[in-house]
DNA sequence: CTGAAAGCGCTTACAG
DNA sequence: CTGAAAGCGCTTACAG
C-alpha cells in the first residue's frame, strides 16, 4: 500500500489537514512542523498522490501534445523542446500521435479530456478536413496551441514556420544560381504549410519572371510510393527540369537517390533543395541543401505559449502568432 | 464546467450510481435505462473524468516510459509499438526522457510513481550506474519491463536484442568476405548492450582464430566527437583496419563520411557494418550494412509482457526474457 | 434492476 | 499556527 498523507499524520500525531499544507509549504505553518513533516515523508517515502490532489484542485498539472507521428525528427524534436519547458513549470506531458489520421486525431482528442490535461499543443494530422475537435476543446475550455500545422480562424495561439518566404527563399537560391525549370514536389495536398510552401515557390517563379509550368508540380500523400513521381516528372530530357524544390527534406532524399538511379547527376543536371535542415542533409550525397525549421525552438515557444494562456496572463498580440524565419542552408546539392 | 456523471442523472431523475453502472455496462442495469443513459452522455457531450475514476478504483489506466530519448529512430520507433498495445488495452502512456542522464532519470521515475501509473516500461541510461530507482519501483509494487537497456539482476520481465549473436553475425560476415583486421567502435561503456555487442565481436575473432588487437577497439560515449577517434584509429596505413563493425547505424555513418573524408574508400580499403538497420542504411552512401534491430516488435513484446504482469496472468518462463534474434542485412558497404 | 452511502487521497475555507 | 469538515467525481458493497 502507498504511504498517504494520512500515514504521515498519525506518525507525527498531527491532523492531515497539516501535512498538506506543510508539504505544500503554505505560509501559515512553523519552520519546525515543516522540518518534522518533510523529515517523515522522506523517512516513508512519500509520493504525493497527483491523482487525488488533481482531482482537489481540478488541476492535472498535465498537458497533452498531439502529433502525426513521434517517429519523424520534426516532431521528435520539438516534443523535445516542449518537454524542457513543461517540466520546467512543474507538469507532465501526454504524447499522443494520430498516425496522419483524422479518426485517431479525434479520438486522442477525447482521451486527452478525460485525462483532464490543463492544454494541448496540437500538430493536424495531412488528413484532416474539418475541426469540429478543435471546438470540443474550446467548449470545454481547454486551451490550445496550434504547432506547425494550423487549422485557420481559431481564436488561439499558433507556431509555425514562415512556410511562404522558405519556399521563397528556396527557389530564389535556385534561380540566382541559374536554373531554369524548376520544379516542387508538394506535401499533402491538404495541408496548409505544403500550401504555402508552394505559394512561395510560384512567388518566387514570378518574381524573377520565370514561366510557370503546370506539369512542374506533384503533391505528394505521406505513405505513398514516391519513386513513379519522380520518375515521370524527369523521365522526358526535352522537358526535363533542371531543379527540384521539395516539401520536405525526407522527400528530397528520396528524389536524390532516384534521380542517381535515373542516371542523372545532382547538382550538375538538377539542383535539388529541402526543407528542414535535417541530420539527413549531411548523410546523403551530394548534401541537401535545405531550408531550416527550428523544432525544439518552435516546441519551447509553443510550451510557453501554453503555459500563459493557462495562467491567464497577457500575450501580447504580436506574440500571439509567431512564425518562425527560415534561411537556406546551401550544401552540394545545389551547388 | 465540465459535465459530470451527477447532471447526467438529474436531467434523468436517476442516481449517479445507476448513471455510473450504465455507463460502464454493468449486467444489473436494464437496456432500456442504458440507452436512456448513453443517449443522454452523448447529448451533453459527457467525458468520464479518468483522474476520479483512476483515484476510486486505484487503476490510473496509465503506463509510463522511460527512455534515454525520444529523438532517436530505435526509440521513436519502440514508443510507437508499445503505444499501439497499450491503447489496445485502453491505456494511455506517460512518455519521460532521461537524456541519458542517471539523475533525470531518477526525477523522471518519482514523478511517474506521483501519477501513479500501473507499470512502467524503462531503457536505462547509459549514465546509470547503481539501479536503486529500481528498487524502488518494486517496493512500490509497480509492475515494470526492462527494455533494450537491460539492469541486471531483478526478477522482472526484459526484452531486449540478442547483441551478443548480433556481434558475432556482423564480425563473422566481415570475416567470410575475407577481411583481416576487423576494428570495432562501441558504444557507452557502462552500458550492457555494448558488451555484448563487442563480446560478440570478440567472440568471432576467437572462434575463427583470428588475433586480438586491442588498438582496434574503442568505446564510445554519446555526446562526444567521434571524427577524432575515427581518425586515429584508421591513420596509420601500416596498422590499418580492413573492417569496422559499429555499436550503431549512427556510429557507422560518422565512420562512412569520416573515412571518405580522409581518402579512404568504402567498401575497398574499409568495410563498415552499422548495427540497427535504421532508415540511414540506404541513404548513407555506400548503403550501409546492418544488424536489424526491431523497435516496433520489441516495443510491442515489452508493453505485452507488461499487460500480463499488471493483470497477474502467468507468464511461461521461455517468455519472461525475450531476446529478439538479429540477421545482418548485407548492403553495398560490405560487399 | 435501482438507490443511498461511503470512500479513494488530497486541499482549503472556516473556525479557533 | 493548527484542526475538523467538506468536497473534487467517480465506483461499489450493501440494502431493498
Amino acid at each position: 500500500m502507498a504511504i498517504t498523507i494520512k500515514d504521515i499524520a498519525t506518525a507525527l500525531k498531527i491532523s492531515p489537514s497539516t501535512v498538506s499544507r506543510a508539504l505544500n509549504d503554505h505560509p501559515n505553518i512553523s519552520e519546525d512542523t515543516k522540518k518534522l513533516v518533510s523529515a517523515k515523508a522522506k523517512e516513508l517515502k512519500y509520493q504525493t498522490n497527483f491523482i487525488a490532489a488533481g482531482l482537489r484542485t481540478k488541476r492535472s498539472n498535465s498537458i497533452g501534445i498531439l502529433v502525426p507521428h513521434i517517429t519523424s525528427n520534426f516532431f521528435a524534436s520539438a516534443i523535445d523542446g516542449i518537454q524542457k519547458i513543461v517540466s520546467d513549470n512543474g507538469y507532465y506531458t501526454i504524447i499522443c500521435q494520430s498516425n496522419e489520421n483524422y479518426h485517431d486525431e479525434l479520438d486522442q482528442i477525447k482521451s486527452l479530456l478525460s485525462c483532464k490535461v490543463e492544454g494541448v499543443i496540437l500538430s493536424i494530422s495531412s488528413d484532416t478536413k474539418d475541426f469540429e475537435h478543435l471546438e470540443t476543446l474550446q467548449a470545454y475550455d481547454v486551451p490550445f496551441v496550434l504547432f506547425d500545422r494550423i487549422a485557420p480562424g481559431f481564436d488561439t495561439p499558433t507556431v509555425e514556420a514562415n512556410d511562404f518566404t522558405g519556399g521563397f527563399q528556396a527557389v530564389e537560391h535556385l534561380i540566382k544560381r541559374g536554373r531554369k525549370k524548376i520544379a516542387h514536389l508538394g506535401g499533402p495536398g491538404l495541408l496548409g504549410i505544403s500550401k504555402s510552401r508552394y505559394e512561395g515557390y510560384l512567388e518566387a517563379l514570378r518574381t524573377y519572371d520565370y514561366e510557370i509550368n503546370e506539369d512542374f508540380v506533384v503533391f505528394t500523400d505521406p505513405d505513398q510510393k514516391h519513386d513513379a513521381i519522380i520518375e515521370k516528372m524527369f523521365e522526358n530530357p526535352k522537358n526535363r527540369p533542371d531543379a527540384l524544390f521539395t516539401f520536405s527534406d525526407e522527400l528530397a532524399v528520396e528524389a536524390i537517390l532516384k534521380l542517381k538511379k535515373m542516371g542523372l547527376t545532382v547538382p550538375r543536371e538538377v539542383s535539388v533543395v529541402g526543407f528542414g535542415n535535417s541530420n539527413l542533409c549531411e548523410i546523403v550525397e551530394p548534401n541537401l541543401t535545405s531550408v531550416t525549421h527550428e523544432p525544439i525552438e518552435m516546441g519551447e515557444a509553443a510550451a510557453e505559449l501554453l503555459f500563459k494562456v493557462i495562467q491567464k496572463r497577457h500575450i501580447p498580440p504580436h506574440q500571439l502568432h509567431m512564425k518562425f524565419d527560415s534561411r537556406v542552408v546551401i550544401r552540394d546539392s545545389s551547388r
